[in-house]
DNA sequence: AGAATTTCGGAAAACGTTATCAGCACCCGC
DNA sequence: GCGGGTGCTGATAACGTTTTCCGAAATTCT
């Protein structure tokens, strides 16, 4: 039960250790009769190339790290799920680092990362400001891509939902369904995510109504806000509550619930990201559907790209187009099955996706 | 910016490369002088240990292997959390692969990471009968753990929450509020989560009726199984519904829903494993919370262990005693806040939580 | 003071790969 | 028949550590 090494194979194939490395890992031709002889004993034998050996000779662990604020954040585990598994189908295993929200936390695990040289990096910052050093530091060691969430411009590679037009989504929805009143649920912070949905709305709200794009409340990503923020805005009586992604509109939800509003008759309540409860909540959530499959395969192909010969790449900064999931949160009382979307969509279907959806691109 | 070696330092600090790796690794005692030296130089230069080449001298990676079957699943992200952080503290990274539910995939991971020289393994098994055979192999060549579902008989190690305590906690808890004709809402198959509940359930309902614990239906751990359940069960007007987990709960409460029954006056329902979204549900749902920190702690503290010098050492199964957290899915109508629970449930148990406190466990 | 012991530092051999450099056939065209 | 390609293949030198194994110096014991 002993490690079988390709001394081994090569003793019991009757020929050298480099040929039976050529015929394994295919880098040079060799003989068809010795590739088969070896290839036979290597089965026979059971032998498992080590890692650790290839590593250090060819300066490729076949391994990236993948360093993000916080696993329980709920959109975070289907992103990790599809970057696991594209990344696996690359042949490249991943180091998982959870830190907390804690940018201190974040540079020492990118740090540690590096000293186990991984090939490359894959970076949810903590923190857009705070963030920005220790990843600026380690891009220029390894390939580095972040996701979801930016790190001041011109950093390094990105990859990352298109907010601006999952927003826009989202409004040509509500304007669709004849809501005219709406109201942004935000989050404070120059994080991409906050930023760029703040801005998109203010942006295309002015269609709506006006006055619309100054109805901007900004708390943070969380349930407690969204609950808060009901208090702060339902006296003016909103037809529409867009929130800056599902937690806050889960929070209103809630709050909505206990003062006894009628959702979606009074007032219509729409999320962003698609995070699993948003499907389950009661009423299911009108959200934004962040393209996961879409998003890992072009973080994996930004890895698996080799650095031009003058050794730097041009940057890229990758946005994604979302769809847009109608749910009960935002249908018209009584216009169940309503013909009156223009595309046809099934408003009753609690998955139904309205366009541009790009879950299964590429 | 290319990497500095051992015998750089040497070079810098006037000494040998055995030397630099002794002070630094403190594996022997070396001269106060030279040490500082060698330190001073290491620190200097920016030394960073190859944990290639350290791995292949010394046949450690200081890396554990993962394996889940779904990182969607929503219990296991906090439990991941709790892990990496668990082990990272011990100075181990943590090589994440997801199954997807496919032993096949899961033996497949497994004997990557093996080749990867993975330390340990920390495995929570897809299929309690399929799984076994892959991870009885793995078990053979490094530590494993089993983590939350069992894997057979005397496998290997495994740590988990302990289930018939849990259903117990819950029990107590219905019969304390006063219900009487529970139902159980389960989930087939041998999986111990599944087993063990349901037996808990079986063996423990009695006290509360003698028709109870014939009152079984099994499916599976989902939504979607749990608003099936309600119409199968309801027109025998229940009056508390025991659901094995969270995710057959959350369905539950929503067909109860749409049905305009009043929970928790008609019927309570409660859960398992407090899920995120246990807490965020409207009613929010009563549940037993697992001690994930717990839980965590003890697979590193079994992977920590060094086999004993025959070679095999002792298997452990540790069970470990979960929390009630009662929120309103439970509350009998006008007993909100009920305070003494005259059964005591709570009372010895450090991870007990009477009510809606979700953020700080233990 | 001589011997026995400890303490400290260096040289060098692993660890299991991959990559470089030759060598040895053999075949082609002159 | 003879230089010069072409395959294939084998020795062998890395890669950066850790870990013997040893000698030299310093310390302690008789």
């Amino acid at each position: 039960m002993t490690d079988v090494t390709l001394r081994d194979v090569a003793r019991a194939s009757g020929c050298s250790v480099a040929t039976v490395s050529r015929v394994l890992a295919g880098t040079r031709p060799v003989g068809a009769e010795t590739a088969a002889r070896v290839r036979a004993a290597a089965e026979r034998l059971g032998y498992r190339p080590n890692h650790a050996a290839r590593a250090l000779r060819s300066r490729a662990t076949g391994t990236v790290g993948l360093v993000l604020p916080q696993i329980t954040n709920p959109f975070y585990p289907t992103l990790v799920r599809a970057l696991t598994h594209a990344l696996h189908a690359d042949g490249l295993a991943v180091l998982l680092a959870d830190c907390d929200d804690d940018p201190d936390a974040e540079a020492e695990h990118i740090a540690d990362l590096l000293s186990r040289r991984v090939d490359a990096l894959l970076v949810i910052p903590a923190d857009e400001r705070r963030s920005r050093d220790a990843v600026a530091a380690a891009a220029a060691r390894v390939p580095l891509v972040l996701m979801d969430r930016g790190c001041g411009p011109g950093v390094t590679d990105s990859v990352a939902v298109d907010n601006a037009a999952g927003m826009t989504l989202v409004l040509n929805h509500l304007a669709a369904t004849g809501r005219r009143r709406v109201c942004f649920l935000g989050a404070r912070g120059t994080a991409s995510a906050a930023a760029e949905r703040r801005q998109a709305y203010e942006a295309g709200a002015g269609a709506l109504d006006p006055e619309a794009p100054r109805r901007v409340l900004l708390g943070d990503f969380s349930v407690e806000w969204g609950r808060a923020a009901v208090d702060q805005v339902w006296d003016q009586r909103p037809d529409a509550l867009v929130c800056a992604n599902d937690l806050i509109a889960v929070g209103a939800l809630q709050r909505l619930h206990q003062l006894g509003v009628d959702v979606p008759g009074e007032v219509a309540v729409t999320g962003f990201d698609d995070i699993p409860m948003a499907a389950l909540s009661e009423p299911g959530i009108t959200t934004v559907r962040q393209p996961v499959a879409a998003l890992a395969a072009e973080a994996a192909r930004l890895l698996r790209r080799t650095p031009a010969a003058d050794g730097t790449h041009p940057q890229h900064a990758i946005r994604l187009a979302p769809g847009l999931v109608v749910r009960e949160s935002s249908a018209r009382q009584g216009t169940r099955g309503t013909p009156g979307t223009p595309d046809g969509t099934d408003m009753n279907n609690r998955n139904a996706v309205v366009r541009n959806d790009v879950e299964e691109a590429q």
